[in-house]
DNA sequence: ACCTGAACACCGTTCAAGT
DNA sequence: ACCTGAACACCGTTCAAGT
């Protein structure tokens, strides 16, 4: 688009981000970018690496807009309000699940995410040893990322006809019965499936209230293990 | 190998399978299995659709060796041994999770095991609106994947020297807290970083407990909404 | 009707030739 | 020294020509 400004590590990457928002991360590539940016696909080597670090670049450009901790406030509502806030940010990128997902390098802002969330805990009262196992049993939740294989939310966006749905029925009856007492709950939205942020939210405060009975319990590893 | 047995769907997925298994799944492309099945890349297209259709069905394919779950048992021991069991089998192909999470479409396979597990939450006095919510917290971990962004146990294949580490530890003192306590944890395997399987189940017991409680609490979505 | 070689429209990346 | 066109070694898939 503005095609005369100088290349730079940045603008690549902003560039590839907006790109994968428009087109799909799957169709972005170093040609189709360097299209985009009005320069030979060669020019672009001189700013990544490789395809590799502009992925990891990409998901540090998207980790570098996300909103700094509260401070100040209890641990519980500091992690809760991070993550929701993370969630808000990478779901204006479909993309960033599978790229941050994808990705086995921590950067500098990653590590640094993780660093105030452990931090966050700790401040909590947690001992050092719950909570680098409570970080694990976060997971990528600690993104705000769903992890979920099946999104039943996508599922019938052409709704089955009744033959199709009968045979289904037949063949798995308690996910038809899910699926139909889903679509009957007055507060889901009908056809659409399932409210994600509702479902978000209570695995988080399902894993928070989790975490938080293990800390007043005193727990640790040494003694799970026996 | 066998190159001279007839081209079937099963030959095909199972054969794209251990390819897979050797090579990865990044490699494995069309033309490559081909080679392998000593077929023409067209002759596949018979059998599969599409590469799409190939991975869905390489991951039928997996998902088929499952062992049937427990029948008989409490609801908290079928669904934990399921799942322990589905990891068991799923470890052994490293790539399975990637494809796994990048498939969309729920195969006859999938939905059994959808359906098996939420009969197991059922037949343990899970009403149904509780189990649709449990089996979203669930989420992919139901499959026994592990899902973390940051795996540490990956991390220091080669153990950085002194003077990185300091720096590292310097802008991320508490990641670098929690990495030297788990090292110096005597029950972790000190340089490997941490116990899979350990979080892995420390995950899921809290999250079935983290169940278990909400049902004996008689909790509904209705009242959680307010 | 079946099968398949060649072709098409792509990839990421190397490298030597041009400025 | 910098930049880049052409080339290399791949892709998934179409399609027309062969049997």
């Amino acid at each position: 688009m503005t095609e005369r400004a100088p290349l730079s590590r940045p603008r690549v990457l902003r560039a590839a981000v907006d790109l994968a928002d428009e087109i799909g991360i799957d169709a972005v590539s170093m040609r189709r970018l360097a299209l985009e940016l009005g320069v030979v696909p060669m020019a672009l080597y001189k700013h990544v690496a490789n395809k590799d670090d502009l992925l990891e670049g990409m998901v540090d450009t998207l980790l570098g807009e996300l909103e700094p901790p509260l401070t100040d406030a209890h641990w519980k509502t500091a992690v809760r309000e991070r993550v929701l806030s993370a969630r808000r940010a990478l779901q204006r990128h479909p993309w960033a699940r599978q790229a941050l997902e994808s990705r086995t390098t921590k950067t500098p802002t990653v590590l640094g995410y993780m660093d105030s969330m452990i931090g966050m805990f700790l401040a909590g009262g947690f001992s050092a040893d719950l909570t680098h196992h409570v970080m694990h049993a976060f997971g990528s939740r600690m993104w705000g990322l769903t992890q979920e294989i099946f999104d039943d939310s996508a599922t019938p966006s052409p709704p089955p006809d009744e033959a199709t749905f009968a045979q289904l029925a037949a063949a798995f009856p308690n996910v038809a019965n899910m699926a139909v007492s889903a679509s009957h709950d007055p507060d889901s939205v009908v056809g659409d499936g399932c409210d994600d942020q509702f479902e978000f939210e209570f695995a988080l405060d399902l894993l928070l209230d989790g975490f938080e009975a293990l800390k007043e319990r005193g727990w640790s590893s040494r003694l799970a293990r026996g």
